[in-house]
DNA sequence: TGTTGTTCCGTTTTT
DNA sequence: CGGAACAACA
């Protein structure tokens, strides 16, 4: 027996906010050695249904310890995670397991997973692997969503659809449509029918449109996220092709199992068709990615998938909130029109219930928000144990501000528009045109980077380097109009240079990217106005390139990986430093707090107005705040700002809705919570909660006007 | 013809 | 703030 097994090791976790006891339970432990013989291809499928806060993570990472100690190859094992965050964490929980019991098997303490990150980051890794025996440029490059819109956007100019009728879909919507009917693997017809009615009359022009993109994008060698899983499960839909890449896996575990797509399910099927070897985690009632084609299908209809069907094991002990948090959260999902299939449940002691704090409006809840959390701060709780979570990146805008006066760190996780700033892309542009010089959408905007250049000449340009192939020294031969004639010589001395087309002259990694900065630099002034603010993100992202063994690898990695958090510093916080966490709630999921504020639980918020177009939609929204909720161990504050400003920023006066309770917590779950207001209201007024009852039916009245 | 400047508008969540 | 559509300049 190893030492994992034992119920009495107990550890102390070392972080505060950290995991529970490494202890396992029945159940836990069942997940843990299930289908344990030496050899992972003896071992059946296996779903674990794991509830919020059931200590999730650390079973699968005990699992994957256990699989090593039963003589699993770590570099046969695959897993895929949500983040490259989850990623690390997972990975780092294995070494701990494996660091504890190095007395009993040292040769383990060493061993690191070889194969560990997102479906994504995976799919380029083996696209790469087999670029040659599937016609693909292991070169290529990837493009994220924005530059996939603007090559629809050529596109779709190419295909006439553009300048004639103003009604035709525009450049992100044709791409939803797109990326949901390959994500969902369902024909164009019944994506348009379900999702997108209003674009259904312009069916046949869509897919001659994505006809031309999909050639646009083999001819150019670049890929956008789809692709990655597209090609991956093409890849292994070939019976050979799939035998070989499925048998470089004895074990393949799969953590946020909810939040994967029909296209996911075929990649993992094509390479374990029977299941062996196949683990797969998730929580029905935390499923929150829709919008990106993931389905709770995947989950439901997993074990039927395999004959025999999969083990389903369920983990319902929750060992992360107080009763009173537990209850508040199990009420709020018990609510949803879908039954889920488990109640969770906890010996925490009760502990303070949950409250509903009504404030004013946004400056209000900013203050009581800092006042709280200083209080706690008072009392002992860290910041760092302490988050705020919002539906929309935008509503902590005004947090922020008082955050920043009052000199409180804070590191942001979401919603992060570093690589969609304007002179970021320009950057990264540069960098992936050397890179891949069929690249169109890149050399279309690095082209427009010098004066005199605009989007005719740098067309011409692609246009005729494109039609002499694997062009040399071709750029310095192309007509640019007279105005642009001196800054071209230079422009095209360094893109020769980046690309290796000078002989023998590439510079190494990350040289030649100061190279691009310095020429870029010279055309900042020129191209914004605010140059030396933008100056500060060209050297950040500087920085973060010099953390990268290559170009190749800085631009994919960035591209499947932004960086995803901000601070009003700089850089990064120094890591003993004590900050506040903001976070969307989708960028919160599988973390954990002992205090968490949910920002705006008002209708029009969350859920939000903009989704609310069918059931669906509006039963995410719902799950949504149930994630929030299950955030939090100990403390629990749901703001109801009373005025809720419609636009986000200060010079658009202050319009605003008379915004109520969001529709999840109706009058009879109040018995939940501790309602409470703040500031504490004027004698005369308490006791009359018409005034508020009022607000509520105004706004809805306001909305009815314009169904 | 093609580039640059101006104005208005909208703004979810993310690999 | 950035994108799109339109207007005005070389």
């Amino acid at each position: 027996m190893t030492q994992i097994m034992n119920p009495s090791s107990v550890s102390v976790s070392t972080s505060g906010a950290a995991a529970p006891a490494d202890a396992l339970n029945p159940e836990q432990l069942a997940a843990v050695e299930h289908g344990c013989g030496t050899s992972g291809e003896s071992c059946g499928p296996l779903l674990i249904i794991a509830g919020a806060g059931s200590g999730k993570t650390n079973t699968l990472a005990h699992r994957v310890a256990h699989l090593l100690a039963q003589g699993a190859d770590p570099g046969r094992i695959l897993l895929l995670t949500f983040s490259r965050r989850a990623a690390d964490e997972m990975s780092r929980r294995v070494r701990r397991i494996l660091t504890r019991n190095e007395a009993a098997r040292p040769w383990l303490a060493q061993a690191a997973i070889a194969w560990s990150g997102t479906f994504h980051a995976i799919g380029a890794r083996l696209l790469r692997e087999y670029a040659g025996q599937i016609g693909l440029d292991p070169a290529f490059t990837i493009h994220d969503r924005e530059d996939s819109a603007d090559l629809l956007n050529l596109v779709r100019h190419e295909c006439g659809f553009s300048a004639k009728n103003r009604r035709f879909p525009q450049k992100a919507t044709c791409l939803a449509i797109y990326s949901a009917a390959v994500n969902s693997r369902a024909p164009l017809v019944e994506v348009l029918q379900a999702s997108y009615p209003w674009c259904a009359e312009w069916q046949a022009e869509l897919r001659q449109l994505f006809r031309a993109y999909v050639e646009a994008k083999q001819a150019q060698q670049v890929l956008d996220y789809d692709d990655l899983l597209l090609y991956w499960a093409q890849m292994v839909a070939d019976s050979t092709l799939g035998g070989e890449i499925g048998a470089l896996f004895s074990h393949v575990l799969v953590d946020e199992y909810q939040d994967t797509n029909h296209l996911q399910a075929a990649i993992l099927l094509g390479m374990k068709p029977d299941g062996r070897g196949l683990t797969v985690v998730g929580d029905d009632a935390q499923s929150i990615y829709a919008f990106r084609g993931a389905t709770v299908r995947n989950i439901l209809d997993f074990p039927g998938a395999f004959d025999p069907p999969a083990r389903v094991l369920t983990l319902e002990r929750n060992y992360r909130s107080t009763q009173a948090i537990l209850a508040a959260a199990n009420a709020v999902i018990a609510l949803a029109s879908e039954r889920y299939t488990k109640n969770l449940w906890t010996d925490r002691a009760t502990g303070e219930r949950p409250r509903l704090v009504s404030v004013r409006d946004d400056a209000d809840q900013a203050a009581f928000i800092v006042e709280t959390l200083l209080a706690r701060r008072e009392e002992g709780l860290g910041l760092k144990q302490q988050a705020v979570l919002f539906r929309a990146a935008s509503h902590s805008a005004r947090l922020e501000l008082e955050l920043t006066r009052r000199n409180i760190p804070f590191v942001k996780f979401g919603g992060l528009k570093f690589l969609e700033a304007a002179h970021v892309k320009d950057m990264l542009a540069l960098m992936r045109w050397s890179e891949n010089v069929r690249d169109r959408v890149s050399g279309f905007r690095a082209l427009q980077l010098l004066a005199g250049i605009g989007p005719k000449t740098a067309a011409r340009i692609l246009d005729n380097v494109c039609a002499a192939g694997e062009g040399c020294g071709l750029l310095e031969d192309q007509p640019v109009p007279d105005g642009a004639r001196e800054a071209w010589q230079g422009f095209v001395s360094l893109m020769d240079t980046l690309a290796g087309r000078v002989a023998g002259a590439r510079p190494a990694w990350p040289a030649e990217f100061d190279l691009a900065c310095n020429w870029y630099q010279a055309q900042m002034s020129r191209l914004y106005e605010d140059a030396a603010v933008r100056l500060l993100d060209i050297q950040q992202l500087a920085r973060i390139a010099a953390t990268y063994p290559s170009r190749q690898r800085f631009l994919t990695e960035l591209t499947l990986d932004p960086p995803n958090a901000t601070s009003d510093e700089a850089g990064l916080p120094l890591l003993d430093e004590d900050y506040l966490i903001l976070s969307t709630m989708h960028s919160a999921k599988g973390q954990e707090w002992r205090a968490v504020t949910v920002l705006n639980v008002v209708d029009g918020c969350i859920p939000s107005d903009i989704a609310t177009r069918n059931e669906g939609e509006i039963e995410e929204e719902r799950r949504l705040l149930y994630v929030a909720m299950t955030r939090a161990r100990d403390h629990l504050d749901l703001m109801l700002p009373q005025r809720f400003y419609v636009s986000q920023q200060q010079g658009m006066g202050d319009r605003h809705v008379f915004a109520g309770r969001s529709r999840f917590i109706p009058n009879r779950l109040l018995a939940h919570f501790d309602q409470m207001s703040w500031p504490a209201p004027p004698p005369e007024l308490q006791g009359s909660p018409d005034s508020r009852q009022k607000a509520i039916d105004l706004a809805a009245k306001m909305r009815g006007m314009w169904d």
